[in-house]
DNA sequence: AGACTTTTAAATGTCAGACAAATAATTTTT
DNA sequence: AAAAATTATTTGTCTGACATTTAAAAGTCT
């Protein structure tokens, strides 16, 4: 973590590139202290503002924190499951959205995650993870609910059966993948008829969960995913011919 | 996307995030060109430096590119499935790195997630990507291959295994997870007898894909990830017991 | 001596103004 | 009309300064 040839591209990124492959390999720790600005742009031969850009890079990656005051400076950062989990829905949102991934591949690559995760939550999962997931059936039933604010139910109870599988890995991927959705999914109208075969699936899941039923939550989620298919064709069909 | 309010954190933090809520917003879409930096700092009332640090905070995150000269400016950008995919590995293998996550546990979630898109594997995977495993499997066999070949060439089977589901979400977040683990795959030392294994199960794996044999695929899955858990943990005993 | 207050120093955050370099559009020249 | 030179715009970088925050050091009082 020292060269910078002033050859192709920026310095701050080139910069925050040696920074950051430092951490990867580990020659920097989680809560070690960097330089100060000042000794990193005397370090590097560049100004302090360009400095100050590389670190911001690294610090919009959650790669490092920064503090004021004495004693203050950049810190290599401790990633947490959350911080991760929000740059991933971040990105996977804009990747849905800018590139014009179909309902169908979206819908497909969310169900099979969920059902990579059903058996291990039909084993594991705990007492209060199925009262937040009968708890979001509840809601859904609800007269009056806004479609947006059914979806915001739907992640909520998906995001529960993840949870159950205990596995914080596979929690923070496959809630990514399900939160990611939810624009796409919230194009959908949802009929009180079809609000209520949803919930139905639901509590069908619930259930099997409760009974640590694995092929019967499977089929479920199935089941569900072929109707959610169903839903959109429906919506897209409408959409081509308002007569 | 206008204010800042002079009270709690760093101006260029709100200056991104108040770009950031715009692009995912749609009210800056694909392509479109953000105002020059000096019309920045006018709207925003702060200097060049500052705005210049949130833009590079975007760039890091991918949400935009620049482009010097007349003409130039920062653009929108439409963040790729290469992009998405850099990001979710770095972010996912310091995540594991940073976070003591057992290697149970990452094993478990990349097992499960590699077994989502076995059975869509089966169904469509093309003869290119069954020649491109049964080519690794060839230089996993190899002798005098390092250990970090070897793994090398193991993510890169289990990527056209990925791949062959045809579906660019799945092979997104998988792919990603699968190498995220490479470094505490690593950690193992695979003796001539293991890797002999291995390539066993990877020949059975390839030959059930060929033959569209998602059941196959399945437990053979299951049988490669009870091997590696056995031999993760005979490495952690060995360390234990160095005598 | 110990607890409280004040001062100091170090560090990041921000600003202002300048120049360099790249690049597209325009103008001039051939 | 084509090529070359000029110009204008925009990002990249530098210098130097001041503001703000914060921990530690110094000082003061009981």
């Amino acid at each position: 973590m020292k060269i910078d040839p002033q050859k192709p591209a920026d310095l701050s990124a080139q910069i925050a590139q040696a920074i950051r492959s430092a951490i990867i390999s580990g020659e920097l720790i989680v809560d070690e202290r960097l330089p100060s600005e000042a000794e990193l742009s005397d370090q590097f031969q560049v100004s302090r503002p360009t400095v100050r850009e590389a670190l911001k890079r690294l610090a919009a990656q959650s790669l490092i924190r920064t503090q004021r005051g004495a004693s203050g400076g950049a810190f290599v950062n401790r990633i947490s499951f959350e911080d991760a989990y929000a740059q991933q829905v971040t990105t996977s949102t804009l990747l849905l959205s800018m590139n014009a991934v179909s309902f169908d591949t979206a819908c497909e690559a969310r169900f099979a995650l969920e059902r990579a995760c059903a058996p291990l939550s039909a084993q594991r999962r705990t007492a209060d993870q199925l009262a937040t997931m009968r708890a979001e059936i509840f809601r859904q039933a609800q007269p009056g609910l806004t479609d947006e604010a059914f979806c915001a139910s739907d992640v909520a109870f998906h995001r529960a059966l993840v949870d159950g599988a205990g596995n914080p890995v596979l929690s923070y991927q496959l809630a990514g993948a399900v939160e990611a959705m939810q624009p796409l999914m919230n194009m959908i109208t949802f009929t009180a008829r079809s609000r209520e075969e949803i919930i139905t699936l639901h509590n069908q899941i619930a259930d099997a969960l409760e009974a640590q039923d694995a092929d019967k939550v499977d089929t479920t989620l199935v089941e569900l995913e072929n109707y959610t298919r169903k839903l959109a064709c429906d919506v897209a069909q409408q959409r081509r011919k308002p007569a």
